[in-house]
DNA sequence: GCTCGACATGGTAGCGCTACCATTTGTCTG
DNA sequence: CAGACAAATGGTAGCGCTACCATGTCGAGC
């Protein structure tokens, strides 16, 4: 009758080793851990210094498996790299460091069905919450999201209809605001400059429409769009693009930082004068736009507060106390430099 | 004597409903699942069928406690920002997206210590792989990694003395390098910039001390350095400092690509002529190097490839058969510009 | 015909933890 | 001082899966 202690497990501490050790039960232990106002002083002393002696750290899956829920909080972007996105996923990280969440991230790749994928793959996990990128959820991925039993956090865009909760801003909003500072300081021929052209791009593109329709300028020819992945090399490209498309145009709303930083390059290099010639606004205000020169006018963004924020009512919703804003508009705010200071 | 049937599951089909489903024992399902070349052809049809129908989906947390593994990758990176490190990640997500392989993204914000407790969290459960950035841990955090029980891959530097295996290259010779290239263009008082400083900053610091030394060319004070997070507007500040100690200079080594971008912008602003006045360059050689005006030489880094390697090498000594070269040199590729072209 | 081993399949017993319920003890009420 | 009730602790029975071992079947080899 001998005692097959460990079959598998590399001899690691369990709860009961460090419950025999502090002369406790094992649901003592589990609960002087994870609820320690539940156990008595005296108890929660010995009991902890059981665990530091024996270096026992529990085991994540076991406890996910016997409570049919796991730290985990499920987050899906579309980019890693995209500055923006590697923002708001700092904002995430930095939020839940002292928690004992851990955080799975999906690369969604701008794809709905690789979303959808990744959603069951997530799912099956049981995650504690879930934050996901944007509002344009397939059929499929949107139903996973409601079943998905845990707060559903969507991110970086405002509307009517979350699933469940929904931090961000507006992008129609943005593209008019930018669309409408380049009019007011005096440019006529605003071009729009956009690459990857997800939905949010689509929405920015239709502030700009907006806005230029409303002063009676639009022209479709003004739009110089490809479904690229966006770069500063490729912002130099469509630049070119658009104005040997239209070579009347004084301005241009480009879809993002990027984007405008490789017009502004393209402009030194056919010395185009900024912001004489040329107006340009950027989209989101990455640190470079303020020290550029010349500086560059962009709509800063609060990426990192959306992160922050995102999981703040995640972390409420699961204590209990959903929010009773489930919409939060962050917005936006339009930073002028010289780029259109004419 | 009612079944209690699912006390807690939220009614998700489990391995023994798709087991009654298909008429065969719950241990067929799983081999058939893990192991498809183990299960008759026919009874593997069946058990698809049935899982399809039912919608089942193995749950990841009872496999990783009934197998003492799980199935999870860790990453250990200092930065999610960063976009060196964003690409790593991104070439480490590309080469696990077709496999079971989930991704757990740990941030260590450049602090030894906060690697060893995040060591200790991914450590307890049980990953197939870790893969962490960096030699320099701290004598716990390699004793950690040297019992994870899994393949380890350090990335981004070589070195003699991986805990398991590395692949990355030298900074030191990037750094040597990149300065012997403006060293050879004609430059002379050639400055070194550079933000954050960790270990790998250092050993670049080093290579650009090791050639100006070699020159008899090296002067302390030709060195500016902060602790600070790199950025573009830190670039241009450090550069009007550098200006300020040595009004002479006549060149610059930069650390990275955001502070050569915010030295070009400074250059511009205060009208110094790149290449003829100061020579420029970065290190990592992201796109917007190609593309500024004057474009920029920098030191190409091959930072995707460090991922898929990485991820390359794991699943290889996963597998079992652990590759002969434990440690793998990258490389690096000088990229000569405008910017040092006088 | 019989043994042997390869192959296919299944049963049993956990993996390490927590939900649920039971028990004990102490404290407050009337 | 009995009764009620809260607080502290523990036992039991799983969570959903897989490692391990057992069983059955079949054809090859003697």
């Amino acid at each position: 009758m001998t005692k097959p202690r460990s079959r598998r497990g590399g001899g690691r501490p369990t709860i009961s080793d460090v419950a025999r050790k502090a002369g406790v039960g094992a649901i003592t232990v589990s609960r002087a851990l994870r609820e320690p106002g539940r156990v008595s002083e005296d108890l929660r002393r010995q009991i902890l210094a059981a665990v530091d002696e024996l270096g026992y750290v529990p085991d994540p899956n076991a406890r996910a498996l016997a409570s049919a829920r796991a730290e985990v909080f499920g987050v899906l972007v579309p980019s890693l790299t995209n500055n923006v996105f590697a923002e708001v996923v700092r904002g995430i990280y930095d939020s839940l460091s002292d928690s004992p969440f851990r955080i799975q991230i999906g690369n969604t790749h701008y794809s709905g069905l690789e979303e959808e994928r990744l959603l069951q793959v997530f799912g099956s996990q049981r995650p504690a919450a879930l934050i996901v990128a944007g509002i344009d959820q397939t059929p499929g991925a949107r139903r996973l999201l409601e079943n998905a039993g845990c707060p559903v956090v969507q991110i970086m865009e405002t509307g009517a209809d979350p699933v469940d909760m929904l931090v961000g801003f507006s992008h129609f909003d943005g593209g008019r605001t930018a669309t409408e500072h380049l009019l007011r300081a005096g440019y006529r021929k605003i071009g729009f400059i956009g690459a990857r052209m997800d939905p949010r791009s689509q929405r920015r593109l239709a502030g700009y429409r907006a806005a230029m329709e409303a002063a009676g300028l639009f022209e479709p020819r003004l739009v110089t769009t490809t479904p690229v992945p966006s770069s500063v090399s490729l912002g130099r490209e469509l630049f070119r693009d658009a104005l040997a498309k239209m070579p009347t145009t004084d301005g241009v709303f480009c879809n993002n930082d990027d984007i405008a930083l490789g017009v502004l390059f393209e402009c030194h290099r056919a010395s185009l004068d900024v912001p004489k010639q040329i107006g340009i606004v950027g989209f989101n205000d990455l640190d470079m736009m303020q020290v550029s020169f010349p500086s560059i006018t962009s709509v800063r963004t609060h990426r990192y507060e959306i992160g922050t924020r995102a999981v703040a009512m995640a972390l409420a919703a699961i204590a209990g106390n959903r929010p009773e804003q489930r919409v939060v508009d962050l917005g936006f705010e339009l930073m002028p430099r010289e780029s259109t200071a004419r």
